[in-house]
DNA sequence: CATGAATGAGTATTCATTCAT
DNA sequence: TATGAATGAATACTCATTCAT
């Protein structure tokens, strides 16, 4: 007598059309603004409509979850970080480890910006999601790259180590964007420091 | 429901002052427990009140504000993290550069536990109060300190400077603590290279 | 790092004082009768609560889901509908078939208040529930005693069967009961006719 | 996306306004498919749209408001029935009464396909339309006709009271459709007796 | 003072309907 | 005319906070 209700979909509808394009590209913006500036639990659903320029119901043509909207956001955050990445992995291929070591913090400066809603929805507690752990893992492996590049000799042990520490060398790099210069120098100093490796090498 | 208050050791003057500060430990004990696990926002106050064995009323006669709650829990982390940090400032000035790194480490490693619970609040971008900037303000102090006494030679810029980025780090080894022992390697090297400042000082 | 939420009540809290219990009838009374009125879907659990009397909020504390709600008040209507035919059934031990026949049609008049609300709930295709299942088993289970009692000499598979059309009968009579005097007339024949079973006996 | 349609067929002259008779049936047959699979509220005019293999907007074109096409539907319904229960009122006519309690039989278990649509609709609280009263006062011309032929000696009041019972028999026989030979058994002797009308007329 | 029932503003999400293309 | 993206009012449900007992 009774019928399951049909199957619901699980990702937003693809935008056809340019106009649909420019409103993705407009939620995803404002969404991001809005996680970095309060936390994923903080923003409603309306906010990032109202900020937007989309009606509620547009918004949920395209992002039928809050948490389908936190997973794009992390996913058009994991290709640029990504393309980023293997630039600097390149670089470590290519120039000499000092030079190296700024173009480091130059990158991650660059990426600063997007990094606080990247965060936020990284670190939230709920939202489980295997994008998370996809991001995480790509990420690990261009550090590892880049270890490799920069200290050709190590072992694969080293190299996962170092590109750990590497990793959130990065992040923490990031996270002094607005900092003074005299910053700035410190954190050079300490990430050339770490990449010639001295003490940890003898 | 409340934990057994040893009424009969004390004087029996003040019962209820001790009974009220023994429910405010275990409200923050288990706040702190939730927050750490979950995150501010998904932990209600209810679940406080259960977990911690009070009724929802008390926990509002003690903390008025979920806001205050978290206060409280910062206030409370800020203490013990200002002793760890006053210890390790006085090891700064009594150990040699080697061994005080690797104390750095141990002592950043041991306050891991804590650190879950604290940071959710402390980036939980949301609540604004003055608590946060305090807490931070203190630590810098402690990072000032530690850093004069290892390089009394440096000028007070160059000392925030690295105090700043010695904060960092000190997160950073944090972040590390359940990692195996090529990487704690690692971040011992780092910090002992940090400190050194080779590259920085030339 | 990510933690799963604490199990929810799938039963509301028992209301543990008179006041709650009170409150609790009064939202059944409400939900029943707009339930009736207008059908499962299209009542809201705002209008409930405001027809009851109670906040939204409190309607909520005793009923989590509109479903919880609804299966309460079909457990309530089965109690009563089974006390009804417990009695019916009674009566077909002790009265001779004629004054059965009206017996049964007044029964079920009796009942045609309740009704409504109950087979709006019972024909709503969601709400799966096992309630409903329980509630038509014991409801047949009372018309195979009341046919056994009227027929004892019937075979199981009569009674079954006999039994199956006495529960509709019932349904009918009581959709009737708005009805004038020659309606109700042809309806007590029609019930006698099918209890004394001439035809389909011969 | 439209059912093909056989344009060559006719004249020429109107292929807009038979493909648009095609586009409404194939409206109201997925209406009223998915109406009795799932109720009218649970039902949305976008899976209407997409059964019928429509677009939402043509839906609209046709049915301007969900309500008008479930009246539409209601109206379609009526039709069949009505026919239906002309064909009977003309067997009441002609048969014996005893042939005619199974034809009578017969005609409500053909009927009760299209009944799960008609009946959600019939019962859904809200939509108040006349079409409803239309329909159930058709129909109980048509059972006055039929008790008239079967009963000729009856006077009006009589025939309007055996009517409406006979007209809940007719959907009480409907709605045991599925069941075995002995209920339906039953069922054919409760009519015939009802029609015989001993009870009620001695 | 302690308790936990009551409150109601606020949240994510759905869906009938409109209208630009 | 046909299409399907856009709209926003409405809905079930949550939770910080209050207050009668």
């Amino acid at each position: 007598m009774s019928a399951p209700a049909p199957e619901k979909l699980v990702e937003g509808a693809e935008p056809k059309r340019l106009r649909g394009h420019l409103r993705v590209q407009a939620i995803l913006d404002a969404a991001g603004a809005l996680f970095a500036e309060r936390g994923y639990d903080a923003v409603t659903m309306t906010e990032v409509a109202a900020r937007s320029g989309a009606a509620i119901g547009s918004l949920y043509r395209f992002f039928p979850t809050k948490e389908v909207l936190a997973d794009a956001l992390l996913r058009r955050y994991g290709e640029r970080i990504d393309a980023e990445l293997a630039a600097l992995a390149d670089e470590a291929a290519t120039l000499p480890l000092d030079a190296f070591a700024d173009a480091f913090v130059d990158h991650a400066l660059a990426w600063a910006p997007d990094r606080a809603a990247a965060l936020v929805l990284i670190e939230a507690r709920h939202m489980a999601g295997p994008q998370r752990e996809r991001l995480r893992e790509s990420m690990r492996a261009r550090f590892c790259e880049t270890i490799a590049h920069v200290n050709p000799a190590l072992g694969p042990d080293r190299v996962e180590a170092k590109a750990r520490v590497l990793h959130q060398l990065f992040k923490l790099v990031a996270a002094n964007a607005g900092e003074g210069a005299a910053v700035l120098r410190e954190l050079r100093a300490l990430v050339a420091g770490f990449l010639r490796g001295r003490a940890a090498d003898g």
